[in-house]
DNA sequence: TTGTATGCGTTATCAA
DNA sequence: TTGATAACGCATACAA
């Protein structure tokens, strides 16, 4: 069945039955219902291939994001899907892992199938090194790029994110407010929001004054990192004498592995310990104490990030090139700030 | 840039071309290289909706999955996504929630758009009422239609399934070995597998004769569930007079909940309480004890999906329809299996 | 309001 | 080994 098929059984030409198709205006009302009639009843759909090739789109934006089973990753993902179906617009997903070798591949593929735009989800997609950029600046030359957590500047390049270094800005002061002395922060990357995670932490030492005793940054390496792994390092960073009475952590599967560490060291959360998380997933309810976290928000990021696009393929010139969310601090049972403050 | 331009510079003809794309045997080695000189030289890459609707494909299989921020379908889905991409075919995602309705609507865009094979992923999609899965069916007479975990008997899709029947047998078995008299089973859902699952519980306490005193499945409505909700519902079943010392459930956030409500109620796991999970997620790691649950080999059951695609493809005779995979049953700390084993 | 004719960029058939 | 050309199915500019 194509447009020629329905427009001999119609008795129209393949034009008119285009309009039809096409919600044209200029059709009368009785050739309108012949023809839907016969849609319906030979059941025919337009040829998505013949279309994309003389409109040269077919309503398809690419996803990129390094692993969509990642829990942060998936949730996205998923806003990010139902956002563009509700605008009519299919997801191209690819997984492309956290090698920029295999990202920039991804992105000539994504572009080889004429996607309409592409969105990275994910602070890791942005390198500290410019050049590493490049192919993701190249990309923009040909269809908008949007940025879903990291920042890029570049024509056609449109960002969405998180201000996560004020969050754990908030969580290190509150933590020093409430008398903490001995700051550990825990972080498990080293993406443009991993940068600004540990730069909220710095910050807020630093203007501390002289209320720290101590402070230490230690980065783990991520590569299949268990709670278990987290909790052995956790406590081979004590037993080398590293001290701390409060623990700031990047995710909150770190923050679970000290809590896991307290408890087989017999530390008392929230007592002798404090522990924040990030991302407010499933398992900083199930771990207990159950954990302070921080929301990002991902919900809202993801939502503002199709709509800009929405507004880029309508060509509107009030597209903001930069929307920043502010985070949310949950908190729960490994901190206790609320009485703390009211002290 | 087109196959015109790219004819003209090299001065061949757009068939050569052609033909050098597509790896053609029949082109000199002479002609061969000046042609990919050309395609190097000005960044030729072919129009996929030409191609398309030439040959009717753009190499791109759907996968449909109600929620792929539902940790268990975002594994599936990224191991799918994987997999195909290795076979040089794109992932179309669209999740269609659990309603029937926006599946069948998700499934006619599927083939709107002309993909070369649906996945269906989660056991959610075979529905218990034959007519509820026609939409499935009548898709299969277009193109193959393949079903991750659930089993549906019909020309043209193929099926992938864990036998979740006989882990949760086994599980239950275990229980009674161990001297459990009064079991619950808690389940949040009704598809195929879960259905499965139930049928394992029921068969393990049919078939252990009078050593089980009391045994009470129970069902809680998913919507939005989370393992607070879950101990609520378990402390009030307990307040109603419900008796057990062993919880199987069909999914690990219940029985995360168990443990909540375990520890809230000052029961001793797994001395007074045996508990398990199942799928093995993050949190039942995270929870404390930490849990035993099954481990459904998602990523057998996804490798195996995709690879018998690709012999549907390649028209392979020995396509099965149904393959089986065995669950594993992983131990933790809510149970002492071993040492009643052991006796 | 409707119809005619053409372009979109490939692949494939057939002829050379 | 290569070239000319039809076919794929639609949207649209233009004509009527």
């Amino acid at each position: 069945m194509n447009i020629y098929d329905i427009s001999e059984k119609t008795g129209v030409s393949t034009a008119t039955v285009s309009r039809v198709l096409n919600r044209s205006a200029n059709v009368s009302e009785k050739t309108r219902a012949k023809v839907l009639a016969a849609i319906e009843e030979y059941g025919y759909t337009p040829n998505v291939f013949a279309r994309g090739l003389g409109l040269n789109t077919m309503k398809t934006v690419g996803i990129m994001c390094a692993d969509s089973s990642d829990p942060y990753l998936a949730r996205a993902v998923y806003y990010i899907e139902q956002e563009l179906r509700k605008n009519n617009y299919d997801a191209l997903l690819s997984c492309t892992g956290y090698k920029l070798e295999n990202k920039a591949k991804s992105m000539t593929m994504m572009l080889s199938k004429r996607v309409d735009a592409v969105i990275l989800v994910g602070s890791n997609y942005v390198e500290a090194t410019d050049d590493k950029n490049d192919y993701i600046k190249k990309a923009a030359a040909t269809v908008p790029v949007m940025v879903v957590n990291g920042i890029l500047r570049h024509p056609n390049i449109y960002c969405t994110v998180c201000d996560d270094k004020s969050a754990i800005y908030e969580v290190t002061d509150s933590f020093i407010r409430c008398g903490r002395k001995n700051l550990l922060y825990l972080y498990n990357s080293t993406s443009f929001s991993a940068k600004a995670k540990l730069d909220g932490f710095r910050s807020a030492v630093k203007d501390s004054g002289s209320l720290i005793e101590n402070e230490y940054a230690h980065y783990i390496n991520s590569n299949n990192l268990t709670v278990h792994k987290v909790q052995e390092i956790v406590a081979e960073l004590a037993e080398k004498g590293v001290k701390f009475d409060g623990v700031i952590t990047s995710d909150d599967i770190l923050a679970v592995g000290v809590v896991k560490y307290a408890k087989s060291a017999g530390i008392k959360i929230p007592d002798e310990l404090y522990v924040a998380g990030y991302n407010n997933f499933d398992i900083s309810e199930c771990c207990d104490p159950e954990l302070t976290t921080v929301n990002n928000k991902l919900e809202n990021l993801c939502n503002q990030c199709v709509s800009t696009l929405m507004k880029v393929f309508a060509d509107d010139r009030s597209v903001p090139k930069e929307t920043v969310f502010s985070a949310e601090i949950i908190e729960r049972d490994t901190t206790e700030f609320k009485i703390k403050k009211g002290s």
